[in-house]
DNA sequence: CAAGATTTGTGAATATTATAGCAATAAATT
DNA sequence: AATTTATTGCTATAATATTCACAAATCTTG
């Protein structure tokens, strides 16, 4: 349990540095500060110094912040120092893509099953994974302790099988289907949709 | 141009609004009202009055909103009356995702072009696109007036390719690649990078 | 058609979030 | 070892965003 309560916009920010952390590391910075890490983010220092202060005293005067340690530390702040297990489910265009992706594994997560309920596709290699069948869905996610999902059907079925993921046992659901979920409290849902940051954009364009 | 200045995060949620709209438009629904278009989407009914309200009074007192007025007036809010064509660099698996998707067209895109490097992809046909060279890239996008595109080539490509994208006269870049872009100021960028959100999630994952 | 029920749009009141600025500390320089 | 420079963490302040709450307008119902 935290001590104090921290802002969700604070939460969402977190990703952000450690996505840039890595990339420096990748670039051998050993140190840097709210400052350079700000401008690569298009953030202010002080909002970044601010957001770390929650967690604890990272940094050092005079000198910024070690990078492998910033990393570590926001690893396990963003509960990342393993891998999470993910269950595809939806093997289309999208869940393709994303048994393919080899970008998973240095972040924390690991993608595990892939299910669809088209039997042409039951059986199918997809890179590493053969395709499930989604009718032994709840059982198989349940047995695999699996509790992250990425959600790639059509809009049309995707409350329907958001449903039965939480029934086995999965607690967080990254949906790409464009549409609402209504599922309980205690689950987290994020959603992926290219047309609503299209439009965001249009909206500014002559 | 607007007479005030509309906050960037009341914009971002216009779009959501659309999308609900449209759901309801399926649904038949005729009309509708602040408290039930909150209920889907999470938000307080007099956040969406406020939200509208930024752009004039488009309501009835008693009755609520016409689904399919407010559908419009948000539609030209947005700028997405036309179909803003655009071009998808980068014909992987993503790419191929989305020169698949068919869900662009009622909600104001369509994808109009697409390109890659690899000799192997040029002139194979992806669903309606034959994949062209990235090497005409420029002439032809600025031929062709596409202002918007999506960007799905690897990271370490994507700020070339993305300041060809600006030169060809695109002013708006959804990116998936795990990178922050470095563009002109009058540049509209996105980023859609599924690991963020998952990261946020499992901050709250016990 | 009057009385009651709804629901908008908005100013005022709260609540949240971001920025500014600085004492404290660490390192670099002379 | 004293001085200068850099940079943090945090408090105070400013700016933004959300919610409240109500007059005004419209619908519903008997
Ligand atoms: N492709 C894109 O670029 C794109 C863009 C934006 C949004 N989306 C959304 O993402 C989702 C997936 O898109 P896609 O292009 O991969 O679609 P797709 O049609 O290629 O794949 C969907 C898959 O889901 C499977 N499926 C359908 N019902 C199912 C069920 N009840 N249980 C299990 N599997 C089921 C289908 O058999 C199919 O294989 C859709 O909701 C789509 O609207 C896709
Ligand atoms: N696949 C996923 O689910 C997923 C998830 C998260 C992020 N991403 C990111 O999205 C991007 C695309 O992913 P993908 O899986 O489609 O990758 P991919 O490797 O399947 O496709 C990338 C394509 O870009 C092309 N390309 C490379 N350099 C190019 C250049 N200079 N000009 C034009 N084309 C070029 C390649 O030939 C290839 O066809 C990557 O940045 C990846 O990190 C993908």
């Amino acid at each position: 349990m935290e001590t104090k309560k921290i802002p969700d916009i604070v939460v969402a920010r977190l990703p952000r540095y450690l996505q840039v952390l890595q990339h420096m590391k990748q670039e051998k910075l050993v140190t840097t500060n709210s400052k350079v890490l700000g401008d690569r983010l298009g953030i202010s220092a002080a909002q970044i110094r601010k957001d770390l202060s929650q967690f604890g005293e990272f940094g050092k005067q005079g000198t910024g912040y070690s990078v492998d340690f910033l990393i570590n530390t926001l690893r396990v702040i963003l509960n990342v120092t393993d891998a999470w297990k993910i269950v595809v489910v939806g093997a289309g265009d999208l869940g393709h893509a994303l048994a393919h992706y080899q970008g998973f594994t240095n972040r924390g997560f690991q993608v595990s099953m892939v299910f669809d309920n088209d039997p042409r596709l039951i059986g199918k290699q997809i890179g590493a994974f053969t395709v499930q069948d989604t009718a032994d869905l709840i059982d198989k996610v349940r047995a695999a302790e699996i509790h992250v999902a990425m959600l790639t059907v059509p809009a049309s079925a995707a409350q329907k099988v958001a449903e039965e993921l939480v029934k086995a046992g999965v607690t967080a659901i990254l949906s790409y289907a464009p549409i609402v979920l209504n599922l309980p409290h205690n689950i987290q849902v994020q959603y992926i949709d290219p047309i609503l940051q299209l439009q965001h954009m249009t909206y500014y364009l002559e």
